[in-house]
DNA sequence: TATGAATGAGTGTTCATTCAT
DNA sequence: CATGAATGAACACTCATTCAT
């Protein structure tokens, strides 16, 4: 092969499209993330087909390591408060780590040019947390909800929580554990 | 002398840009909020400097008719619990009632063209609100956090429910219960 | 009316694209043909919708030009062959007058950006010569082909002349003179 | 030394373009002609300098085979009538069998890519029909017309009756004799 | 004041050609 | 020699804003 395709160049274009896309939305420049990649225009076209086949890798890289640095560490055995006590540290740990990340997964959770297909194969990637949902909602938790409706409050209030962290950053301690503690008041049954 | 630009047209201008902001987002072109209004290209221009100026008055305006929705016939004398869920009620209410308007109230949230004091402004319409959430604060809701924190996790519900509302409107009541239920567990001391 | 459409910028694109398009064929830039026509690049497309558009246009417009002088002073009462004389004169001049109208239009005709539809509206503007050659075919003209076929061979034989004059203009007058000696003989019966 | 670049190769280059230009005219990309040849992008330019050098290469080649295949079996001793008619015929039957190279020399005869002195060179690949062409002028054929301007009309009356043949293949037989009478008509003294 | 034509910078994408492997 | 990734100048088209009417 004469010069395979760089997976270091890959990167480097999904790091910039999360910073530009962070910053400035999706309806970022194209020309603007190659440069942040230090790669010419024409080359992002090498990598993505389009713009949008981009913002829908990026949005699936970072679900992706999202749910990945969520379950890291996860405590199978414990009880059901201390597995989500878990996987909500994580969430913000990892928010708190990646705000330019978070942020750029935010602009594309509501921009309409990541499919609805897209959508699916990265909530696939959370199938662990589905099993705690699914496992909570048995034993009681959100009575008479569907499970969507569950985990859509966990993302809201994990998202609100990082807003408040990343704006605020000394008092994330305070915010996070606030916040479970509000996430844990929605969900557990009365 | 009574205003010499049409108040009509002001208003048909902000209707169509709710319509088209909801459908296409913040980078709905003019030319498409013009036509939907019935309103030459450049007459937005005389309604509206900008487009920013426009996106920021829908958005005040939005704020605003959402804030006045929820106070409509707040009972004040009664408990807390009573008068969140009435805030609530009217919330739901309103959102379900007006789809398009909660959908760009939505993207205009989202957007960076709605500047940071014109959010501002648009908090102070929620200032029954406001001192509704610091009367429970100091009877000891939401334990150490401040304000905007519980401000933006009702928000964050409220969105959420309305969201499942949208797809969903044969359980809006189910979703509007389940939705205040998590909010009051969220927010109210254990 | 704000500033209505004017008729003399719509030509000035056409003529623009005319002289490019016979230059440089249908792939001429767009901007090239604003630039031509002394307008902003922008400015073409609220004349025309797309390039396809103006290219279908232009070669309408070039069609129907080019039919009328065909047809211009047409002696409906002399016989088959003087008829046909006059009009591949009036081809001939028409032509050599306007080289670049018809370059421009031997370059839309060969390529795929002028659509099937445009060329059957194209055709109608021949309805006289199509009432001719209809006229000669029934009287026995070219034995056994469609009357598409005649129409095609003359076409032909008018654009290889025309180039020769176009080439030397000096010989006009022999070309077209030894042009229609062919193509009568082509055309007419043994 | 033998040649170091392979011939097969290089044919299936030649071969790949005349399918891609035939199909889309000269504006081709020559990353379709590689891919068609089953050979890498760069590939292309080892076996010509440019695209340009490509195609008025593939010219060539098919002018060549196009002179080639009009004299075979070539009657040298009949007379010129006869001749002419196998001529002919031979491009005709050429043309029918070998759809996508007459296109393909058609699109490439009306490009600007194919260089002046390339249609020169091109031009020479047919001295027998030249010859046959100055016996027959000198015989009175096409009265005071120059020889080039006899071939000229050949090519307009066979690449029509081509076209022709392509559109109604059923036809073939009708157009080819039909096609040769027009000629002969243009050509031949009254 | 209302209109909508005019503007030109900006957009995503293509492509002939180069050159590291 | 063969490969295909890299390049950046084009390209067709969009759009917020201006301004002649």
């Amino acid at each position: 092969m004469a010069r395979p395709l760089s997976e270091d160049k890959r990167n480097a274009i999904l790091a910039s499209a999360t910073e530009v896309v962070a910053a400035l939305g999706a309806g970022a420049p194209t020309a603007k993330i190659a440069s942040g990649a230090a790669v010419a225009e024409g080359t992002l076209f090498t990598y993505f087909a389009t713009k949008d086949a981009l913002l829908n890798q990026l949005y699936l890289g970072l679900k992706d390591e999202l749910a990945a640095a969520m379950m890291a560490g996860y405590p199978s055995r414990r009880g059901l408060q201390d597995r989500w006590h878990h996987v909500w540290d994580r969430y913000m740990d990892w928010g708190a780590a990646h705000p330019a990340k978070r942020k750029a997964m935010r602009q594309l959770t509501v921009s309409d040019r990541v499919a609805e297909r897209t959508r699916q194969i990265g909530g696939r990637a959370f199938h662990d947390v589905q099993a705690l949902l699914d496992e909570s909602l048995a034993a009681g938790m959100m009575k008479d909800q569907p499970p969507a409706f569950a985990a859509a409050v966990m993302e809201a209030l994990a998202e609100t929580t990082l807003e408040f962290i990343a704006r605020e950053p000394k008092r994330k301690e305070r915010y996070k554990c606030g916040g479970f503690a509000a996430f844990w008041g929605a969900v557990s049954k009365p």
